[in-house]
DNA sequence: TTGAAAGCGCTAACAA
DNA sequence: TTGTTAGCGCTTTCAA
């Protein structure tokens, strides 16, 4: 935005020799405006490089058009899909979108948060960040009645609306997967269990083993608060049981592939040895060797949901009540976890 | 935002019983206030849940303190850290980020671009789509003297500065290291040519090869306009060369690593048969087996560098006439390449 | 150190 | 179908 003086719709009236509220009428299509009128309007609005202030109307309509999402990291294949899904769905129905990461930290997350309200965004698209607990510090958010809608990293709240699949689930299929592979000794390797993924994705797996008649034990279970180089320090601590496990089921596919690299460094053949189940079907997944049995998580589609629902809110249009909304997932069959066909 | 009546400077002017001017003044430590009157103004704000509106301060002064970032992809770690590094910076200077991406189409560049510019973002950071030519598109930018950067993909024009590193000497580099571990038929990757990174790197490829007296051969080069499974289509052209190469050097971590899974699945030995040198110090690069030799490029800080540059260019500070400013790259040797030490 | 007043550009209720 | 008018909330010039 420069310093230079705009041309206004006053420009155009003055020009045209019309009111501005007629321009601006014609500018957006008002039904009440003379065909003729609106296509000279528009033309010389072309022809004088006129262009809308969002300011001046956002200011007056006190609506902004504009939608903040909060996601806790930007670099996954499936945070930019869910991205691209909302992007599509705001631009077509003429939102802008306000992003940012908190790289994981609840005060960042509600730092955002602030700046996007300060803002003044109409909605707000947020998956949590890693140690997020609660979600007092969006009762501001509540209080301005500023909808919020959860997705994927969600946390149960009245004054929210969640999209996510059913981790749960999720975590149970991929366990069974390993069981009908033959597995027995299955270690689950999870993220932070303050996060409903991956602690929905724990119960799953506590669930699966339970329903095929084998003991939880803690000591399989490998959490990392901290995400960082799970995948590697678990495959140490794997190495370093006095029993080896036959197969894993990890929450990610990041995690997935950095066990499965160092087990394989250490001469533990996949599937033979230990098959391995990872999850959100990310393209490293067909990268590594061999290609990594996973569950697919519908990013693209979260994100036109997720939109699409915030919008509809905007819209008071009515949304059912609804609370929660779940996603189809699906295990993905691939080498690393299939013992049964190479034996 | 929502409809309710918000909390104005009048209110609290009111309240107070002093003037609009000065709590607006007040507010933002304006030196002819008072340090009480000053702190009456900021006790009363807060206790009255007062929110700064910035339509109104936008419309009035001119001025948005917002950024507009514009990228391919989001979903690489490389730009994840440009834009973790743009975002530390802009905050710190109070600006705040529109992020979107194009997908690598110069449509959807050109229309994010006019969103933004609809939205009166104060400058832009754009890092260009592998389809984009030229900047004509961008001329109404220029025109209203809406700073523009380019980062990493950038396109050399007199009104844009271009913030990169040095990609011609990066693939001389990456090639030179090829050849010194005895490579003499080495393939190059590559991405679309329209593209600087990609040309440069190609360039260094060819010049390195001339420097060692190896005679540059057009069909070792694999270059993909689409960059979608590069990687594996290359693969497979390789495999079907009658004569193998024995070096790659791929301009790209991703496509590296899924060309070498692809040729490790052919029975090539990697570096033995065929040594391997990525580029982006992408943390894949760290999962897969053998770890791979890649050109490090310093992410976070290009992205600090081109969001302060960008804000100091707002601030009339004398950005010293400067073009192009290149950051320091750097060969990270890993086993992929390594044939010496192995042999 | 403070206040009055004008105006940034647009929209919408109301009137014609 | 179009025009008049009154703000939306803030900043800043000028005056006191």
């Amino acid at each position: 935005m420069n310093t230079k003086k705009e041309v206004t719709i006053y420009d155009i009236a003055k020009a045209l020799n019309i009111s501005a509220a007629t321009v601006s009428r014609g500018l957006k299509d008002h039904p009440a405006i003379k065909k003729e009128t609106k296509k000279k309007i528009v033309e010389a609005a072309q022809q004088m490089g006129y262009q809308h202030n969002i300011f001046a109307s956002s200011l007056r309509k006190r609506k902004t058009n504009t939608i903040g999402v909060v996601v806790p990291h930007l670099n996954s294949y499936f945070m930019s899909s869910v991205i691209a899904g909302i992007e599509k769905v705001a631009n077509q129905e003429g939102y802008n979108l306000l992003i940012s990461q908190s790289l994981e930290s609840v005060k960042k997350e509600l730092a955002n948060v602030t700046t996007m309200y300060n803002s003044r965004v109409d909605g707000l698209l947020v998956s949590l960040a890693g140690d997020t607990q609660n979600v007092d510090h969006f009762d501001f958010l509540f209080k301005k009645e500023i909808p919020l809608i959860f997705f994927d990293r969600v946390f149960e709240d009245p004054n929210c609306i969640s999209i996510i699949i059913n981790n749960f689930q999720a975590g149970y299929d991929a366990t069974k997967h390993l069981i009908e592979q033959g597995c027995r000794r299955i270690v689950h390797i999870g993220g932070n269990l303050t996060s409903n993924v991956y602690a929905d994705r724990h119960e799953g797996y506590k669930k699966a083993l339970k329903d095929h008649q084998i003991t939880y034990d803690p000591e399989l279970v490998i959490i990392d608060i901290r995400g960082g180089q799970l995948g590697i320090k678990a495959a140490q601590q794997i190495l370093n049981m006095e029993l080896l496990p036959d197969g894993i089921f990890t929450a990610n596919d990041t995690s997935a592939v950095a066990c499965m690299s160092e087990l394989k460094r250490a001469g533990i053949r996949i599937p033979q040895d230990v098959a391995i189940v990872g999850f959100n079907d990310d393209p490293i997944a067909k990268l590594i060797e061999p290609f990594l049995t996973t569950v697919h998580y519908p990013g693209y589609e979260m994100g036109e949901l997720a939109a699409s629902t915030l919008i509809n809110r905007l819209n008071k249009l009515p949304v059912n009540n609804l609370n929660t909304i779940v996603l189809r997932h699906e295990v993905i069959v691939r080498e690393s976890s299939l013992k049964k066909i190479i034996y």
